[in-house]
Parts: structure tokens; sequence; C-alpha cells
DNA sequence: GATGAATGAGGATTCATTCAT
DNA sequence: TATGAATGAATCCTCATTCAT
């Protein structure tokens, strides 16, 4: 019998790569990785409310049996999914932090979709569903409140260096974006034909320029 | 167990009618809107994923059959679920519209909540849950159009009263008013206690701020 | 009211083996077969319209879910039944097929029941429903055909040696000898009382009368 | 409350023509016969087992409540369905009784498709049906030894005038010819495609010529 | 370590029937 | 006479979970 495999995966298992150290044979977290990547798109297409063990199962190309052997329960795997989406969005964050350039944060802050397709229609999927899974909403509670914080000091940063509009405290125009980036996040995946290229373009613009310093106001134009 | 299903039931199903076999008076939308009520507060109260014909029933204190009896499926519950909210939403923005005060407007825009404290959680299950409902989707689409509409309108106007800042398009701020909306509708069920009557304050003069022409700018506390 | 779903289930299901949670000996195909059996049972005594499920899984003395995992779906396991009653006739017919005397095969042709009393009412539940089930009509259709071309050959057989009269074609004989086949297995059923020992031998009497060479023509008795 | 509707209908209902004697309003015998035919319409389109009284009440345009109320209950409907379907039967071969045509008659009996399309699936369905309703099955039983008997006679007519072979007794012969009308009814709507104009002749002509007397034998041309 | 057979509760939906109006 | 609201059991099917192998 395994040991209790409610160990929480705290490594970076969102990129796609399997990770391998040590042992490279029956490596429990790559066998982890491949069934979170399986479930993520088995929520992504098909809904939370329509998500079943069998389905991530057959997607992921194993038995029932395998799931609940890597997983204690769906909760778990739930949770799981959860905590690899943020690691994602977390090196997605990361990438290219040397050089504070706030649009380009932003761009990626509110339309985090460039390399994964599936990650909005997934974090809509979590979002909607942690109030009702307690475990859950912690860890959803947890790295938001870490997002905010790291959004709210390069908002400071901004403002000691006069690019960001100094009227309105960081901590609340980091929550005001943070509040954008969700909303934009539900509903794209219902009306992903609104968010054209030129018009995600226009309200990046008009983000930029809602938290510009009022001097440096510039004109945007609309779709 | 079933019960004697020859034996007519007369127990108090709640609302103080009796309810009996039979042919009772045909008032068929009190009872559609009295079974649309117990299905948005299984919703919130459960979420959308673990919403069941039945919960709603007993939830309406009848049998299941009459809820399949006056909603021939589940997705015609749920969409009419989604247009019974809506309504009551434009039904909140049409009060106290003689006044255009912005505020106002965006207080009850952004915090939806005054008078029916299952308003955003019904509104993030439904929201989550339209992607895969195509039926579903399209009241979502045709409702949001409207209100973007309502908004947009609203604040042109205030650009061309010197109360809102014409250097963004008045439909471009209305999608990020919306979006904001949106953002705090999914999180205010999984963190009420971040919501605070100050918080909410703060944040509502923040959007303000936001919104308001550069020279109207003021300084806004945080929390 | 169910039982502790977590006690394992150690009573007798009726064929002596011992029902068990877990994995057992995974004999697919001998279960298979166990739960074909006992759903023709079921289509016998009940009838199509009467069978279900549930009926099916209590006859063979196990759950519902079993019956589920084994056939996707109820369309499959009617149509698996259809099958095996098909291939349990071919091997009817292949039995003692040496010496081709064309009473013994129209024996067994139009009183197929020596073995298995059930096969007339199962066969004639079939027939009557495989109109409205696509993928079940098809088997009937491939499988009859195979039946009338095997009796074509034969008859065929029989008019060559000149123990058949050959002023009709053998395709339209047999054609002639199925649909009386066809029409005993409906009506046997529903009047059992009508097909005595000795009503039966003098219907085949005047069967092998009907399609005998005139010459060979000899008075038969009635019941 | 109404009479008990249990009495049977014994006149003929089922030429499609609305019977009217007597009083020209409320005609109870007029609706029951409306009924009869959308019951006779579904069951022929989607079959016995997927027939509902719903279904009969919506192609009847009326309530499920009038169905009811003219039929105290399915076995009553669909037992009165099949004495209108006899009915039916009986007059088709009443018609032109003048001049025992055997072949004509025969043509009418084994193909008594002619002026109504649904009778076929419908005879179909309710002969397979028989067995599990008693009520019902001793309707078939009485129509059938009727109908055995006209042919018996008609045949033991032919017999002594020369016409049909006498080597089997009439009896017998009825017999089989109801079971070859028997067979075909079940699998024209199995296999329409297998029953062209052409192959229906040639059917018959095999018939014709399996009761006739050995020295009338003529050669029939297959399809 | 990993499988997959089996469970049984619960899902949505359909149904024949009842009965107050 | 005729309606249609309401019932509650039964339908097929899906599910998370368990556990002998």
């Amino acid at each position: 019998m395994p040991e209790n495999p409610t160990r929480p995966v705290s490594g970076d298992s969102g990129t796609g790569a399997v990770v391998r150290r040590g042992r490279p044979v029956g490596d429990r977290e790559a066998k982890r990785a491949e069934l979170l990547k399986a479930a993520a798109s088995v929520i992504a297409q098909e809904g939370y409310a329509q998500t079943s063990l069998r389905k991530v199962a057959q997607r992921a190309g194993c038995t029932t049996g395998a799931v609940t052997y890597y997983f204690a329960n769906k909760e778990e795997l739930v949770t799981a999914v959860a905590e690899s989406r943020f690691d994602s969005f977390d090196a997605m964050l990361a990438t290219g932090r040397t050089r504070p350039d706030i649009r380009a944060i932003l761009e990626r802050w509110l339309f985090r979709t460039a390399d994964d397709p599936e990650f909005w229609p997934v974090m809509s999927q979590l979002l909607a569903h942690a109030r009702y899974e307690p475990a859950f909403a912690a860890v959803i509670e947890r790295r938001y409140a870490r997002h905010r914080d790291v959004l709210a000091s390069l908002l400071a940063t901004g403002q000691a260096q006069g690019s960001v509009r100094d009227d309105i405290p960081a901590d609340l125009l980091a929550d005001q974006l943070g509040a954008i980036g969700d909303g934009w996040t539900m509903m794209f995946p219902i009306e992903p034909g609104r968010f054209t290229a030129s018009r995600v373009q226009a309200l990046l613009d008009a983000a930029v320029t809602l938290i510009a310093p009022p001097s440096g106001a510039h004109r945007t134009s609309g779709s």
C-alpha cells in the first residue's frame, strides 16, 4: 500500500515539463503532473460540474483506479489542479521580472492566456467552485493574497517612480486591477468573440490610462 | 420507502398554501416564481455542481415531479433562474434613475447585494456555468450587452457633463467597470471577510476616482 | 433505505459465486454471458416493454451498476442479447448437419424450441422492437439474410435431388418458410395452448407437403 | 363523474371516418375513435415500448386528462386499438367478397397495407405485446380464431371447386397462410426495402402455387 | 505498485394515474 | 364534461469510492 498520497505537491508542476530528479522510473510526481494536466483539460472543456474522475482517467489514458491511487479523492485532485495553475501563473509573472514595465506586466496579468489557452476557463471554474470546497477556498485565498501583494508592491514602486497615479493607495489599485482580471477571466470563456486582438489592446490601453498619473493621461481609441 | 400514493398530501409546504392532489387554482406563474426562488437559493447555498432538481423540490416543499412539470428540464429551469436574476438586477438599476448620480449607480452596480444577499453567489455560479450551456450563454450575452449599453450611455452623459473623464471612450470605461463588477461578484462569495463595509466604501471611492476627470482627482484612503 | 456501502456484500448471488467488493477474477466474458442470460430471461417473461436494467440485475443477482459496467447502455445489452440468440440458433442448425434430412431441418427451423423454451418469446420481442432501435435492426437484417441464404441453398440442394418441388425458385421457398417460422414465433407465445405436440406434427407434415414435389404429395391428417 | 368507460367499442371505427349517429354533438364514440387513431399512430411510429398516454394526447391535440377520461387506463386504450384494427381488417376482407378469387383474397390477406400504411407496424407491436397483457391476448385469440375460420372455409370452398390442393386439410392450410401473413407483418417494418412491388408479386405467386392443386402448378419467377 | 470489477446512492427525466376544480 | 396540476415510483445512467487481486 502506498504512503498516504495526501501530501500536497509544492514544486512547479504547471509548465507541462515532466520533472525528473533522482530515480527516473516510476516517478510519482511525474504521474501526478500528468493527471493534473488531464484534469485541467477536462475542467476547461467540460466544466467543473461535468468533470468526473472517470473522464480524467480517460483523458490521461489510464484507469479510474490510477486516479484514486494518486489522489485520495476528488477534492484533493481539484485542489492540486488549483495549486498547479497558480504555480504556472506565478512562473508566468516571474518571467521578464527584470525590467518592471508596467504595461507588460498588466498585459500578462489581465490576459494570462498567451501560452496556455485553457488557463482562463480552468481558473473561472475553480474560482466559481471555491466557495463550496473549503480546502479549496483556502488555496485560493492564500494564493490570491500573495498575488495582490506582488501587484501592490509593483504599483507602489510605480508610484514612487511617478509612472503610476498616487492619488489612490497601491493596495486599492491592486484590488481594482485584480478584479478586472477576474472579471475578464469569467467573461472570456463565455464571449470569446468579443475579445478580438484589437479590443484587447484597447482594453489594455484603457487600463494603463486609468492608473497612469493624471498628467500622463493620453487619448485611447475604442474598437 | 415511498408513502402510499393514494393518500393526499395535506402538509403545509412552507408558503402557507396547502398542497393537495387534483387541480388547484391554476396560478402557473406564481408557482414558477416560487420554484425559481427555491432554485436560486439552492444554487447559492450549494453551488451549481451540487444543485439537483431533487434539492430544489425539497426547498420548494414539493415533489420532483412538480418541478419537471413546470420546467421541461434542468436547463430550462436554470435559464429561467438567470432571466429572473437579470430582471431583478434591471429593476434595481431602474430604481432612482431620476437623478443620475454616478456614485450611487456605481454602488448599486458593483455591490448589487443590498436587498438580495444571494444575488452574488447565484450570479457567480451562473456565469461560471454559462460556457457549457449554450441556451444559457445566450441569455447572458444578450442581457450583458444591454447592461453594457446602459452603463456606457450613462458614462457618456457623465463625460458630456464633465463628471467623467473623457480621455477614454465611454464603451471602454463601461467594459472596465463591468469587469470590476464581475470580478467582485466572483470574489465576494469566496472571501466575504475581506469585504467589510469600510473596505467596500474605499473600493467604491477608488473606482469613482479612477473614472473621474483628471482635475477632479482627490485622495482616497486605504483600508 | 440503502445499506451501508462500506460493508462488503457477502451473500450468495444465486449462481453459487460469492459476490465481493474489489477485484475478483476477471472473467469478463463469463460475466457478460451470465447477464445476457438474465436479460433474455426477463425479456421472455416480462416482455420487452417491461424489461428494465434493474430487473435484469435482480435476475442476475447483482446490482444495476454492475449491468451498466458490462454494457454501456440498454441498447448495447439488448443488441448483445440478439446476437447471442442468433448464435444459439446457428449452433442449433449446425447440429446434425451431417445428414441433410429436410424434415428434421424444418422441424428445427420452424419449432426452434427444443432446448431453449425461451427462444420464441425472446425472439418475438426482439423482432418487434427491431424497427425502433437501428443498431438493433442492423443485427436482425444481417443475421436473417444469412439464415435465408443457408435455407435457400439447402432447398436448392433438395431441388437438385428431387426431394423439393422445383416449380418455385429456392429463394422464394426460403422466404415463405422463413415467414412461416416468424409467424409461429409470434403466435406461439400468445396461444401456446394451440400448439399441442400433435398439432405441431400436423403443421410440420403440412409444411413438408407444401414444398414436396407434386408427385410426392401425400395426404396429411388434421388435428 | 362519467359512466364507467370500460365498455368496449364494438362498431367499425378503423376507417378513419368519424361515426356520427343520432346526437351530433359531444359524441363520445367520435372522440374515442379520434384517440384510437392517435394511439395507433403513436404505436406505429414510436413502438409500443415508447408509447405513452402523454404522446397519444399530444398527437390527438388534447390533454392527458382527456385520454384517461375516455379510457380507464392504458390497457383499455391499447385493447381498444387492437379491436379497431381488427375491425378495419375485417372490413377490408369483406370488400369484394362477392367473387371469391383466391388470389385477390390472399393478396389482401398477406399484404394488408394498401389503404393503411400503419397497419403492419401497429399489428406487429400489438401482437408482440399480447402475451403480456391478458385482456389483450383475449382479443387477439378471439379475432384470430375467427379469421382462421373464415380463411379455412374459403379454402375448403376452393378445394371443393378444385382450385385449391386437397391433400392438406383446409384448416392446416389456413394456419400456414396465417403464419405467412404474420411473418411478413413482422418483417415488413424491419426491412421495408426488401419488399419491392415485384418481390411482393413473386411471393404472392409462390404462395398461390404452394396451395394450388398439384396438376395446376406453374412456374413462377424469382425477383 | 496498480488495476479494474463492483457498489449503491443519486442524477435527470418520464410515466400512468389521481382528483379538485 | 373535461381539465391540468401534482404525484411518486420507476426509468436509464453516472458517479466517487472501495478493495481483492
